[in-house]
DNA sequence: ATGTCACAGTCCCTGTGA
């Protein structure tokens, strides 16, 4: 099974990439995040004429998550219920796996109250997963906004004071792995500097300025049948890029 | 340390978010 994760930043403007991509890589199962449409936008029947079902929380211009499979989905969950505005988060079941495709918010600065937000979501994401039938392998995919550690950030000392490296954000993150997930690039590429998304401006991309904040974490079951892990450069290349690449996952059969 | 991209509305530029 091939699993990956992307932020698009707009499937509306991303679409002739991910149609590409998607023959290409040919995922079983790919979570998206920052569609950046409304459910009436997205193209189900674009998917469809690829192999694949889809299913999509969006709200329009801002954030936006989905969940595309040709091994099957089923008992989708859109957002975490009461006050959840934004979409951000949903689940479904594909070939016998629950997946999450998950945009973590921003948190723009430490003093912002976004940061707050921030944290708060990821704690209502690991309540969420804390609640989980243990005996349901879960892929827990997206844009966490959190780079897990300093081998993930191109420069750390530029970094301190910043969101996305702070000690608060990633114990939120070491909360939602505490409930029995494992950060697969980090177990099986212990060593290697593997960065998802790069800054538009400055040739970031170029200049190899990046950070590994996109992160498929798996429930142990996966973990042991899990046999690579990459980040697709080349789709961060070429015309009209994601400012982030995916990252796929390949599994032995489960 | 900000050289870009995408969105909506004020609609061919500007403010916002990343």
């Amino acid at each position: 099974m091939i699993v990956a994760t992307w932020n698009v930043n707009s499937l509306t403007a991303r679409w002739p990439r991910v149609e590409q991509w998607l023959v290409e890589r040919a995922p079983d199962v790919v979570l998206l995040q920052e569609t950046k449409q409304s459910d009436a936008r997205f193209p189900y029947d674009g998917f469809a004429s690829l192999g694949y079902e889809a299913t999509h929380h969006g709200q329009g211009q801002w954030n936006g998550v989905a969940i595309a499979s040709r091994v099957g989905l089923a008992d989708v969950v859109r957002g975490f219920g009461d006050g959840d505005v934004e979409a951000r988060v949903i689940s479904a079941r594909c070939g016998g796996v629950r997946f999450y495709s998950c945009y973590v918010p921003n948190g723009r600065a430490l003093d912002d109250p976004h940061y707050q937000y921030k944290l708060r979501w990821l704690s209502s994401l690991t309540d969420r997963l804390a609640q989980r039938d243990v005996n349901e392998p879960v892929v827990v995919g997206g844009d966490f906004n959190v780079a897990p550690r300093d081998l993930d950030v191109y420069d750390p000392e530029r970094f301190i004071g910043c969101t996305h490296v702070s000690a608060p954000e990633r114990e939120a993150l070491g909360a939602l792995t505490g409930t029995g997930l494992t950060d697969l690039a980090a177990f099986l590429e212990p060593d290697d500097v593997a960065y998802t998304w790069w800054d538009y401006r400055n040739g970031s991309f170029h200049r190899g300025w990046g950070l590994r904040i996109d992160l498929l974490l798996v429930t142990a079951d996966l973990r042991a049948v899990a046999t690579r892990i990459y980040v697709d450069r080349d789709a961060r290349k070429g015309i009209k890029p994601s400012d982030h690449a995916p990252v796929i996952g390949e599994f032995a059969t489960t």
